[in-house]
DNA sequence: ATGAAAGCGCTAACAT
DNA sequence: ATGTTAGCGCTTTCAT
């Protein structure tokens, strides 16, 4: 009974026909004009603005999904938002991804079984994301297949994968490291340990394989106890390091694969009432913000999660962009982030 | 020219259609037995199930929200991702929102700018949540207007608003402060500073008055140059405490706003050659996981960021359904989160 | 209890 | 360059 033209004025929110009647024009123009999708007269085009300016319109992105298909959603999943590391990836995706006009949807809790993967995906798929950014630096394999089945474009992190769609970010570990365990060399460290991560992760193994070949390279002979595991937990790290010390040959120094490690460790070494660096100097990875705080600031080797999050969205939206063009075929890209030593007060020369 | 029934079994992903005519029932059938709506028969409900399974078929999330006005999604803002209390607090809320059929938006960057804020708001209300909870703490007022006006149900941390949509978690700091100042006391700590945290947030206030009622209680005289101003931050803890060591009468404790602030507290303290707890106790809030692994552990006061998930997520719960019942008027309600002094190695008794 | 049909707000194909 | 119109996949009257 209303007349269209009433809505949005009288009661609810104004819609595009509100917009379009105000206007004086179809409903089509004022899509267009939006949407810049086809040429729209400047007289038009500004009688169009001045409208939706007025009647503070925006559009209903639900029913633009439903007719378009294009949701402007992209999914990320992270490892364990425990980790300072991942809050901040996920802060610098979401500024990166809002500006140019996406919505995230984050998954951030903690992935063990694989009911909760497939919730993940679930999740992901009912709202329809264009495609998905996972930094879970490995054990995802599962989620993958799914994913790509539905052809939705995919970003992991250290890890490649056969197929047009999925594009991978290569950390390149071994410059932090090379420069780690030279910085520990130059300061005359030989016997150097290494607390890994979880064999899990891909980032882990390629961290621990840069160490041995960093280690390899300057001629060290590390021990095979000296690599021990850990879990890039805080109490790991803790644990890590108390097996370390119950070593009849103990090192000198500890490389760490992560910095949660690296702070488990210092507070382990504090226990044991050994001084850091002057007994033990100790190294982390990733430079989260608490490590200019520890006791003392921790040197690590650091990795930019802006430069990180950077690439995870412009390989997703290069992907994005290639779906949403018939013609154009997927290509699968490669992009790189490096790491660089930091130096702060958890390393000095080997006692005598 | 292709049927409707070939979509989904041909190409692309099955429809309601598709279901419907798998099970020989309409769409209403199958859109009935989904939501549970109305009653169906068993013998129609099997078939349904039976096809929604074989076809591996999920519902529009898009369609469903344009057509039913409910799309499904709370939005949740936060102050500083930065800050490992609100990553957890997020988790928290995204497992308890996932679990009961709700997707989250999560606006996690810093909110400096009006700009900022606009955004954020309108990112909710394009996406259409059905309700958001504002754990900032304060400094949201220009957030809950437009909210607000759009009638979307908030929950809101620490600040009590006269509309029946806004519901309120106050927290009980109370508790906690007056138990870390008795403790304090109890030690024979009579020079108690405090570090205060952003005049901006309420959160930040509220802690403030219960230090010094505790302190007026107990019947200390706090020297008014032994509260000083610091903003939550790593940084702005150490700068707080390198002020109060300039002081000619030093406090013997501090009692920190938050555990960032506490952890600032320890490394200027560390760098001053000031030993903790032996010289200078130090307390701080939130219980974050970090101040189990801080030289010397933490005292703190703790702050369950399940507990206030659960309280946000159970308030918009409320009002959420009270929208979807057309009958129902909105009830604030009020909701309480308690806190409680956990005691480590960063309190000792004063040295005489 | 079940089905037919209208229409949520928008985009895109088609017509002019 | 602009308008008309047919759906996108679903929920929800309204019939039966």
């Amino acid at each position: 009974m209303t007349p269209r033209s009433a809505r949005g004025t009288i009661n609810g929110k104004p819609d595009i026909r509100t917009v379009a009647s105000l206007a004086r024009v179809s409903i089509a123009t004022v899509s267009r004009t939006i949407n810049g999708s086809s040429a729209v007269s400047d007289k038009l085009s500004k009688r169009v603005w001045q409208a939706i300016e007025q009647l503070n319109y925006f559009p209903n992105t639900h029913a633009r999904s439903l007719v378009s298909g294009r949701s402007r959603i992209l999914g990320i999943i992270v490892e364990n938002i425990t980790n300072p590391f991942f809050p901040e990836l996920i802060a610098s995706f979401e500024e990166i991804a809002v500006t140019h006009g996406f919505e995230l949807l984050v998954s951030s809790g903690n992935i063990q079984s694989a009911a909760q993967i497939e919730t993940i995906v679930r999740r992901m798929l009912e709202r329809k994301v264009e495609g998905v950014a996972v930094l879970t630096f490995g054990s995802e394999e599962s989620v993958l297949d799914q994913l790509v089945n539905h052809s939705i474009p995919l970003v992991l992190a250290e890890f490649e994968v056969n197929n047009p769609r999925v594009s991978t970010i290569l950390i390149d570990y071994a410059t932090g490291v090379r420069e780690a365990v030279e910085h520990l060399v130059k300061l005359g460290h030989r016997k150097i340990a290494y607390l890994a991560g979880p064999h899990t992760l891909h980032s882990a193994e390629t961290r621990l394989h840069c160490f041995e070949s960093a280690t390899a390279v300057c001629g060290l002979r590390i021990r095979r106890e000296w690599i021990v595991d850990a879990d890039h937990t805080l109490k790991g790290g803790e644990a890590g390091m108390q097996r370390l010390l119950r070593l009849k040959e103990r090192p000198t120094a500890v490389i760490c694969s992560n910095d949660m490690t690296a702070i488990g460790v210092l507070h382990a070494a504090h226990q044991a009432r050994l001084s850091v660096p002057e007994e033990l100097s100790v190294i982390g990875l990733d430079d989260i913000a608490f490590t200019e705080f520890t006791l003392p600031p921790l040197t690590t080797i650091g990795l930019s999660r802006h430069d990180l999050a950077r690439a995870a969205f412009d390989a997703l939206r290069v992907q994005v962009e290639a779906m949403a063009e018939p013609g154009v075929q997927p290509v699968q890209r490669r992009f790189e982030v490096t790491t660089k030593l930091v130096v702060r007060e958890s390393t000095a020369a080997p006692k005598a």
